[in-house]
RNA sequence: GCUCCGGUAGUGUAGCUCGGCCAAUCAUUUCGGCCUUUCGAGCCGAGGACUCGGGUUCAAAUCCCGACCGGAGCACCA
């Protein structure tokens, strides 16, 4: 086969590689691919963000190309930008092995924009308006052009400069494209590019009182940093119809665009970054990385590794389909990895008091992880402590194993009074314990609080993602002299 | 209402450009079994989908038409 056809046993090849990652990009010829990302920081990075980090930076890993993190800050009012934000997404982005080889930020550049706007005046494509929003909306609607449609540009660019000095109040003038007042889609005719906010922003104060659109914005970065391919929401289809007549003013040349679904957590249901500021603002979670939000700090508290999430992304791909998926396919793609790393140790929710009769105190030496061989020596008094749900199955008689220590006979439920047995049978069902010296665990879950008592050696484990036996996987948060606080991770 | 986009198992996803090798890929979930001094681990196995109708064709998940269902945009939000 090889010798007969080598082009098409290669073509094999290709085609079986391209299944492991994300499909093909549209290329052409000898092109630098530049993707970007481009988020307003108006709080910390979700998973719906984490998907377009990776997604892009993957795309310029794939063809050697560059990758651009870029914020689109510019609106003060509605999406006000957090300043803490900033860092958190070049943070997030690092952690994700997706460090930008760029990063752009809109508010510092807004004279770039300024720029344009005054040239794209001067050839008569942009106007200021002055019509109030209900009044243009008849216009646009009859698809019959605004009376400051047709002003000189001598004039224009006087009512321009006038907006940038602030003489004009917010909702007074705006700053339009213009486009095709007859196109069948009333939302291309004559879009905003500019409107008046005399609001603080975080980053650069009071400053600039013009502010571009998304629309405007984004199109002029996109061309001046090279953008090859775009990935955005599908409901921002319209923006590039929208942008298509700025570029065509411009005479440049519009990006490739790709569209994609919205994507939801079954989980977590909707939430947007501005609803997620609210209710942290509110008291209601802990902060950004309460471990019931789906954002990347929060899951990395929780000991997700980042791989995972890379993985998990790039098999989703770039679909246009909405999509909801659950965090059990997250969860078994991270088990997968943490597995293997994981010590293991006890934990009991809930713990119960277990006697054990004609005991004095007791050695265990268990292993650390299945597949090595290292131990945890756990040490213990004639009492243990075994799991509420455990205690709550348990009768009078039966036998059952304390992993690593002993078989127990159980005699009495109330008070609960074992007996140690001292041949092991087969078949017993086998609990984990905690010893009489166990300390106080705290496990933070997306679902509320468990409270118990762990081993010692836990307190050793600060930073790391364990497993707590017949329980979950969980990190290790923080260790106080009495206190253990883990985050739940699955 | 107008404009546009999409529909492959419970959930994601591959295949669609260029019809045949598709009785449709992979993962996850579910169910069954096995193993083990843990498990929500591991191993083995099973189940489960081309929205519907018509057309083109020797041949349709793939091309065409229609219906249905779902989603989006029509903002001085991103």
């Amino acid at each position: 086969m090889n010798r007969i056809a080598p082009d098409l046993v290669a073509e094999l090849k290709v085609k079986e590689e391209r299944k492991a990652g994300l499909p093909e990009l549209p290329l052409a010829k000898d092109e630098k691919v530049v993707m970007r990302f481009a988020p307003n920081p108006n709080g910390a990075a979700t998973l719906g963000s984490a998907r377009g980090i990776i997604v892009n930076s993957e795309y310029a890993r794939m063809y050697g190309g560059k990758f651009i993190l870029r914020f689109d800050d510019t609106d003060p009012l509605l999406k006000r930008p957090m300043l803490e934000a900033y860092d958190w997404y070049l943070e997030d982005c690092a952690w994700l092995d997706a460090e930008p080889d760029e990063v752009v930020v809109a508010s510092e550049r807004m004279d770039l924009y300024y720029e344009y706007a005054e040239a794209l005046i001067k050839r008569g494509a942009a106007y200021v308006c002055f019509c109030p929003a209900d009044v243009f909306k008849t216009y646009k609607e009859q698809k019959i052009p605004c009376p400051h449609r047709t002003v000189g540009d001598v004039e224009n660019i006087e009512s321009w400069k006038n907006m940038l000095k602030g003489v004009y109040e917010e909702k007074e003038a705006v700053l339009r494209i213009k486009t095709d007042m007859a196109s069948e889609d009333p939302a291309l005719r004559d879009w905003v590019a500019f409107r008046i906010l005399k609001r603080e922003h975080p980053r650069v104060g009071k400053k600039y009182v013009a502010w571009p659109t998304l629309d405007f914005e984004s199109a002029i970065e996109d061309h001046l940093l090279g953008i090859t391919h775009i990935i955005r929401g599908k409901d921002l289809l319209k923006s590039e119809k929208r942008q298509r007549f700025l570029y065509d003013h411009l005479g440049w040349k519009y990006p490739i665009t790709m569209l994609w679904g919205k994507i939801k957590m079954q989980e977590f249901g909707k939430f947007s970054t501005s609803e997620l500021r609210k209710r942290i603002e509110r008291g209601e979670y802990e902060g950004w990385d309460d471990p019931r939000l789906p954002t990347l700090k929060a899951l990395r508290r929780r000991g997700f590794l980042p791989e995972t999430i890379r993985k998990f992304f790039i098999s989703i791909g770039v679909t246009q389909t909405d999509i909801a998926v659950s965090m059990k396919n997250l969860y078994a793609e991270n088990r997968k990895a943490v597995d293997a790393l994981a010590s293991r140790y006890f934990f009991v929710r809930n713990p119960k008091e277990l006697k054990l009769k004609d005991g004095q105190s007791f050695v265990a030496k268990a292993l650390k992880h299945p597949s090595r061989k290292e131990y945890r020596v756990i040490r213990t008094g004639n009492t243990v402590y075994i799991s509420g749900d455990d205690f709550a199955k348990l009768n009078a008689g039966q036998r059952i194993r304390l992993k690593f220590l002993c078989d127990v006979d159980i005699e009495s439920i109330e008070p609960l009074v074992a007996k140690v047995v001292e041949t092991p049978a087969k078949d017993v069902p086998i609990i984990q314990w905690a010893p009489s010296e166990g300390i106080k665990v705290v496990v933070k879950k997306p679902d509320g609080i468990d409270k118990g008592i762990g081993e010692p050696l836990i307190a050793s484990e600060l930073g790391n993602v364990v497993q707590f036996e017949r329980y979950g996987f969980v990190r290790i948060d923080s260790v106080l002299e009495k206190e253990v606080v883990a985050y739940f991770t699955h």
